[in-house]
DNA sequence: AGTCCTCATAAAATCGATTTTTTTATCGAT
DNA sequence: ATCGATAAAAAAATCGATTTTATGAGGACT
């Protein structure tokens, strides 16, 4: 008897959940080259859905794939975080303004349980893990009534591409402590429906984390 | 002796470019379930570069998939025709602006020469793959000098997915016409640096190409 | 010394067969 | 007749082995 699982998931899509979070928790050196034999052993999978997860991955842009060697977690440069960065800015803003446009009451009550969880997890400093999913999540539910569904799904990746710049950075918990606070003041302005305030808001909050992040690439 | 090839093509690589070509195309059925073993055959190639061909090309969008069943060409739908042509639009309109600011010499000669090669395959009806290139490559010029990789990647996947639908729209000889003479137009503002016209161009050649390919959806 | 070749090794890519899961077909019970 | 269970067939996913290609060490030649 099998468990009803939500979607029965393969060795293909469990090995890439595994290894996209991975990669984006900076498990890997910036640069290097992956084994294949060694991931094979340490995901405990076989080399097909290893090589389809990988695969995948590099059609997200969490891996390059150069062709007859292999791949490679890319590089960490500081003009590509600037450039994730600023057009994460833009493209979130455009989401904002149509979310608050089109946002209804499921949305906002989901984007003020989503706010709760953060604050929940805030308190938490050692799981680092909860909160950044619960941080995740937050940006999403912010964004979600949007109405775009290729928008969102390029802010997502531009989110993870972000984070993979942001969580290889040394925390910084002046700032943290700023960056939690405007979460809660984002709520507010969507609760009112204020478009130039939660822009402008959003903005700053992309930029302050863009400033933490680049502590990656220069130390 | 193995030719020097540009990047020795991998089965994978090889069958991921044929696919993705016939899948803009409109070689498949919307909504179709991909048979892998007729895939295959018809392709040539073993189960694991096919395989890791459909993974990529699911991740790039052009494909779903479910996890124990299959592959499936995505559904054509006006709603989302309109989502991508609107992003497209936006994302476009913002590259334009930074190309205009940015491109140097280098960049106009090769926009020139992209436009070029456009006009001669205009004039060869009959070679529609001809074409299909050549605007692919006149629009990926235009754009080029706008200094963001990750808009340009958005831009690229999002012209992809608007193609098909375009290309399984009927032809409209009309509009078709017109749609060239706004290439040769786009050429000059740029030329110009003309950022207000080349804006309120590229978005007048994205509604007018939006209505043509709106004509796959309502027959 | 430096460059170019050759061979040995390691890694990537591919194949064919096997296992697992889904889909279809059949049959019996209500 | 419809529903549900069961068995057979088909399809998807995975494995292990083979083939192909890249990498690196050694040696001959200029």
């Amino acid at each position: 008897m099998t468990l009803p699982d939500s979607a029965s998931a393969t060795a293909s899509s469990q090995v890439f959940d595994a290894l996209k979070k991975d990669l984006i928790r900076g498990k890997f050196k910036a640069g290097e080259k992956l084994a294949i034999s060694t991931l094979k052993s340490h995901y405990r999978v076989g080399l097909s859905p290893l090589r389809e997860a990988l695969n995948r991955l590099s059609a997200y842009g969490l891996l390059e794939q150069v062709n007859q060697r292999g791949f490679r977690v890319p590089a960490m440069r500081l003009e590509e975080l600037n450039d994730i960065a600023n057009l994460r800015s833009q493209l979130e803003c455009m989401a904002l303004t149509q979310a608050f446009q089109n946002g209804d009451a499921e949305w906002e009550s989901l984007l003020v349980a989503a706010h709760h969880r953060l604050r929940r997890a805030d308190e938490m400093p050692e799981q680092i893990e909860e909160w950044e999913q619960a941080h995740l999540r937050f940006h999403r539910a912010l964004l979600a009534a949007c109405g775009s569904t290729w928008l969102l799904r390029f802010i997502e990746q531009l989110h993870d591409q972000f984070d993979r710049y942001r969580r290889m950075a040394p925390p910084n918990p002046t700032v943290r402590g700023e960056l939690d606070a405007q979460h809660g003041t984002l709520v507010e302005h969507a609760l009112n429906r204020d478009i130039a305030a939660g822009r402008a808001l959003l903005d700053d909050h992309i930029r302050l984390s863009h400033d933490v992040a680049k502590g990656c690439c220069q130390p």
